[in-house]
DNA sequence: CTGAAAGCGCTTACAG
DNA sequence: CTGAAAGCGCTTACAG
């Protein structure tokens, strides 16, 4: 019942251990017949190298992980994910290597390092304020961090957020939206006034710098800001109480395709009409982005391109590349149904609030 | 730059290996001082027990294998794998597993499999016709077989795929169509004469026998069967030919959701309406089949239960548990919007077409 | 409570 | 072309 070794196929072949190992590794170090002796042997007791010892004195895995900042089962739910880790499985499938899962343990990203069989690590979704980064560094396990503030000497990949939130909200408030609901995941913040990180921070700046060019900001009246998990069911929900607030907004900005997607149902189901009653927009561009109807005006990023980026860039540090490449990935505005004018009847009584609140 | 050892830990602070060993794995067996000196020491120089080293001592990777039948980005291109997948992360979340995706080495499925470090398999998609089987139980590891013919020695988990093919089949055949094209996935047969294998031939013996109820067979006149691979680009495109046929089908019978969605978009880029003009099933009842407009009539069966069956069935193996369970998996047609009566015209020209043949 | 020693299963210079 | 030996880094009975 116990696994044979390689000491069995040398014994029942009458060969060394050392000629077992070079059957499998480097055969022209003995004979053709010697070599088809042992792996004839070693087919029929169904005996190969033990994976983990292999790895064990080669140093090497054949294994990318991917540090994940939730269970699995979370994050297979999100499509963002899908997506990037097609990227990352692109460069597998390229260099032959098999793909670790590693979500936390004990709640903690960290934690899961030690315990991972991997050459290196993407690392998505993490938190860098707190000494993360110096953590990781110390382990000299070779990483490269996704979506976060890197520090100068980390290998990192990141979107150009702020500039696609400046873009789609802008667009937005050139249509004339002045109620306008931001619909945001959440941040994973410990503390509410911990501040945003990352992506987020960067997307959440874009909002400010974007308001403030039209005399706006997140406290304005007319202007929401709503953090809600990042499933179409949260997007749905919280678009639902939006649309039953006596001033609802005119307009839903949504920091994900998924949370817009969500909106769009609600509004099918409250019997509004996008885009003429209400505009959505949303973030990523996902292929459901396209086949929504009306089709979801959003920003377009490559989340796809993101992960395999990132997972070159890991290869290319496993393989001892000393650099420590930065790259910021574009992004665009995509145009299509879901944005329109805002309603008359919603900028006249706007109108008419703004007098109210000057005579008041 | 190398990796720092328990020999350094232990040095520095002037105990031996052991205690720094217990200091990690089984604190009673040392001072709560020495312990708390060697953790400090340890975070300093920011070592951690080699989880391989450690793997290879205890014999237990805590990873969880999913042996794939093609490369890591074509897998997630197919929301089957991402329920299937979900399934598996949960019992990966409640074991505190990790979960590694082991894609085909060389072309083949079983020659990657001495090269993970896990401590067991799920396997999805194996053709198990030629000793794959056999070859995998010599290897001595744990594994459950998925949509396969498992063997009475061997753990697997189905779905009763043979129920779902005729419930559906019986549906539309009872609306009265009689033009049907039969939309499936390829079956990965090395050779076109090779006979299908596992689920897929399960499903096609369904199509059979519910066809031989109406005294028709695949090969009767108005009954097609089109293998293409598993995308909604492919089930756009072949729907799109057979729309173009001069005699073309009234039903499209696919055996995928995601084929049936691609058929439903071909459909209506061709103005052709469904249900009234073309009816349409699927099979897995994916999320996506209920978002469709109109929603999509298919056959559900519970990927993520799959999923999560079989890797509660390998943990059970894994942890010596010598049974050997099989698990059927129930199926149920779900009637929505997509299948319709055969339409008047389509009906007659039918029967006319009946006539002239037996003119002619 | 601590330490010397064996063992997990392999690979690979090195000597023959 | 083949074999004895060291080493990868750890854990854990066992003796002190």
């Amino acid at each position: 019942m116990t696994r044979p070794t390689a000491r069995a196929v040398a014994e029942a072949t009458g060969v060394s251990r050392t000629s077992v190992s070079f059957a499998f590794n480097d055969p022209s170090k003995i004979s053709a017949e010697t070599r088809r002796k042992i792996l004839e042997e070693a087919d029929r007791i169904g005996y190969a190298p033990h994976p983990i010892a292999r790895m064990l004195t080669n140093g090497v895995t054949n294994t990318l992980g991917l540090l994940l900042p939730q269970p699995i089962p979370e994050i297979l739910e999100n499509p963002y994910y899908n997506l990037f880790l097609r990227g990352v499985g692109q460069v597998c499938h390229r260099e032959g290597l098999t793909l670790l899962l590693t979500p936390p343990l004990r709640g903690s990203m960290l934690t899961a390092i030690p315990y991972a069989a991997v050459d290196g690590f993407v690392v998505t979704g993490l938190d860098v304020d707190r000494g993360e980064v110096a953590a990781l560094q110390r382990r000299r396990v070779p990483f490269v961090l996704v979506d976060s503030d890197a520090p100068e000497g980390v290998p990192s990949v990141d979107v150009n957020d702020h500039g696609g939130m400046v873009s789609v909200l802008e667009h937005v408030l050139q249509l004339g939206h002045r109620r306008v609901a931001i619909l945001s995941f959440e941040s994973g913040r410990d503390r509410p006034d911990a501040g945003y990180r990352g992506a987020l921070a960067r997307r959440i700046a874009g909002i400010i710098d974007a308001l403030a060019e039209y005399n706006l900001a997140l406290d304005s009246p007319g202007i929401t800001l709503l953090e809600v998990p990042c499933t179409r069911a949260a997007g749905y929900h919280a678009a639902q109480q939006l649309l039953t607030q006596p001033d609802r907004p005119t307009a839903i900005v949504a920091l994900s395709d998924i949370l817009a997607l969500g909106a769009l149902d609600a509004a099918r189901d409250a019997n509004v009409n996008v885009p003429t009653q209400l505009s959505i927009t949303g973030f990523d561009d996902q292929p459901e982005a396209s086949y929504a109807r009306p089709q979801l005006t959003t920003v377009r990023q490559s989340i796809e391109a993101k992960g395999r980026v990132a997972a070159d860039f890991l290869v290319a540090a496993i393989n001892g590349d000393v650099q420590h490449p930065h790259q910021l990935l574009h992004t665009a505005l995509i145009v299509r149904e879901s944005t329109a004018v805002v309603p008359a009847r919603a900028a006249g009584r706007r109108g008419k609030g703004a007098v109210c609140s000057t005579a008041g």
